[in-house]
RNA sequence: GGGAAGAUACCGAAGCGGUCAAACGGGGCAGACUGUAAAUCUGUUGGCUCAGCCUUCGUAGGUUCGAAUCCUGCUCUUCCCA
């Protein structure tokens, strides 16, 4: 029989952690988390870890496995990710995939091309020259770096440009020459299923889960990251908001509001990713069952 | 009961006779994306048979070649005096 992995995936909020949990149930496998910020075991309210309950019901792997400490990213969730699967299709044929971290679950699917880590001194001072002499000054030092790279990205997007100027600096070789754009293969089948609703009830979905999150003590766990705050980890909706609140910079309640607001626009972005995607099958949050029919047709055939 | 200010697109808010389908902000929507990805960035936001046309600036009239902008009545809101 063909290893499969099934991967449940969608927008925030929209409830792929207990649709995943009764696929994997069925198919009595375990779950491989693909959620860039669950994976973290210090926290928790914010990033709506699956419950302990949940957590027996189906082994989960990639939560609260790595520390925010760590300086986690897609590359290595790639490269853990397939050991993980390697070892775990040994035992089972199907693996049921969960997350909504778009960049991780292509990462697993297509692969990103190998390049060395960002040194972070040199991230810094990037950062800085932005923030000094305007991004300008960097599309100047990439058009002379990486014409080729300077002739396709965003040049708007200071993001991008660091990036590819780390790697020019570290390695004294054009970005653009790590990039191959392929595909790479793997040892076996991916079956992408998406869960979306209609977007008034996700934006719903959304607010009242914030809400939960914030009843369930979420100020108080951002509260002990305020410190902290400076970190990539944390870099994450429901963070980053009551750290402007703690600055004073907004009240409460907007920064409620905007935790709100950002979850929504995030849901937003990850359909942006999802849809133009051609191998993602669509369902509803409530057909769990239409799932189970689908991938037991799927995986026979 | 008397007086003042105001009613602008999904919301807030500019505009104060033509260059206004209407600045700006918010929200929404759409898109980009390979080591920060819950990140970072971009576009769009009255309708249409879309280089043009149609309907919009509380409402009904009026002035004017021409009004969101001026005048009058009405409705509503806020504030002040009784």
């Amino acid at each position: 029989m063909p290893k499969t992995l099934i991967i449940i995936t969608g927008p925030t909020g929209i409830g792929k952690t207990a649709t995943g949990i009764r696929l994997a149930n069925h198919l009595q496998t375990e779950i491989v988390s693909a959620d860039s910020r669950q994976i973290f075991k210090e926290l928790s309210i914010g990033t709506a870890v699956p419950t302990n309950e949940e957590l027996e019901l189906v082994k989960h792997h990639f939560i609260h496995s790595h520390s925010i400490h760590d300086n986690y990213n897609a590359s290595r969730f790639e490269t853990e990710g397939l050991r993980l699967l390697d070892c775990l299709f040994s035992k089972y044929n199907q693996v049921v995939m969960v997350g909504g971290s778009m960049l991780y679950i292509d990462a697993i699917c297509n692969g990103i091309d190998s390049m060395p880590d960002a040194d972070p001194e040199i991230r810094q001072s990037l950062k800085k020259q932005v923030e000094t002499n305007g991004i300008e000054s960097l599309r100047l030092q990439l058009k002379q770096l990486d014409p080729v790279y300077y002739n396709s990205v965003d040049l708007k997007n200071p993001a991008r440009i660091i990036h590819a100027l780390e790697m020019c600096l570290m390695t004294g070789k054009p970005y653009s020459t790590f990039r191959s754009n392929t595909k790479k293969e793997r040892p076996f089948r991916i079956l992408k299923i998406a869960l979306n609703c209609d977007r008034d009830k996700l934006h719903n979905r959304i607010n009242l889960r914030v809400d939960k999150m914030v009843e369930a003590g979420l100020e108080n766990e951002a509260h002990n990251f305020y410190s902290l705050r400076n970190l990539n980890a944390l870099n994450t909706v429901g963070y980053r908001e009551f750290f402007s609140y703690f600055d004073g910079e907004i009240p409460r309640n907007k920064a409620i509001e905007l935790i709100k607001r950002n979850s929504r626009r995030y849901a937003r972005k990850q359909l942006t990713w999802f849809r133009k995607d051609a191998e993602v099958h669509w369902f509803e949050p409530n057909q769990t069952n239409e799932i189970i029919e689908f991938v037991e047709s799927q995986i026979k055939s």
